[in-house]
DNA sequence: TCCGTATTGAGGC
DNA sequence: GCCTCAATACGGA
């Protein structure tokens, strides 16, 4: 019998609230920014559009152990970077390349949607690129909150207020 | 096919 | 500045 692929995810608490990391063979998959319950957290969870798996299981720990410390040093305002590999095989071609292109922009910087188009196959794609975003399923990890418009701070999956924090967060003011 | 975007730029006021 | 409106590429239904 075929080995089951199974996704697996833990909570993690942060002065924040609750986050969730979410992975597959050892592939980070997802992330839930910190909810004040975990039920909250668990229904963005389960709004992503996650690869292939055929159950869920709940761990109590993720494989990166240092993780969650960087991700509460990160809410602290310390300069981290993430690097750990990532899965995002279940989106078609143009979404992970957008994925892609965001996750090397680094800590403290930002780009518009349509620099973001323009290192993409599709240069006027800028549109598009909200889109792919929109579907993030690791933010903070892939930091779609660097990506803003032009003339605004564009869009959040989460809620504009979060992306502000964030961005506060890298010493970015808009 | 058609439709809705986490966009952009131009034009009118 | 703040409206519209059209151009535009992608992905889901």
């Amino acid at each position: 019998m075929r080995k089951s692929n199974s996704f697996f995810y833990s909570f993690l608490s942060t002065p924040l609230g609750t986050a969730i990391i979410g992975w597959q063979n050892d592939l980070l998959a997802a992330f839930v920014l910190p909810q004040p319950t975990p039920e909250e957290a668990f229904q963005y969870f389960q709004s992503y559009h996650l690869p292939h798996h055929d159950s869920f299981i709940l761990e109590t720990k993720s494989p990166w152990l240092d993780l969650s410390d960087k991700v509460n040093a990160y809410f602290s305002g310390e300069k981290v970077m993430f690097s750990e590999p990532i899965i995002i095989n279940q989106f078609p071609d143009y979404t992970r390349q957008i994925l892609d292109i965001t996750k090397n922009i680094p800590w403290g910087e930002v780009k518009t949607y349509q620099q973001v188009a323009q290192l993409s196959s599709q240069k006027r794609a800028y549109r598009a690129v909200g889109q792919a975003l929109h579907r993030n399923p690791i933010p903070l990890i892939i930091p779609c909150h660097r990506v803003i418009a032009k003339n605004s701070l564009g869009g959040f999956g989460y809620g504009l207020n979060w992306k502000l924090r964030l961005l506060t967060l890298e010493n970015i003011h808009l």
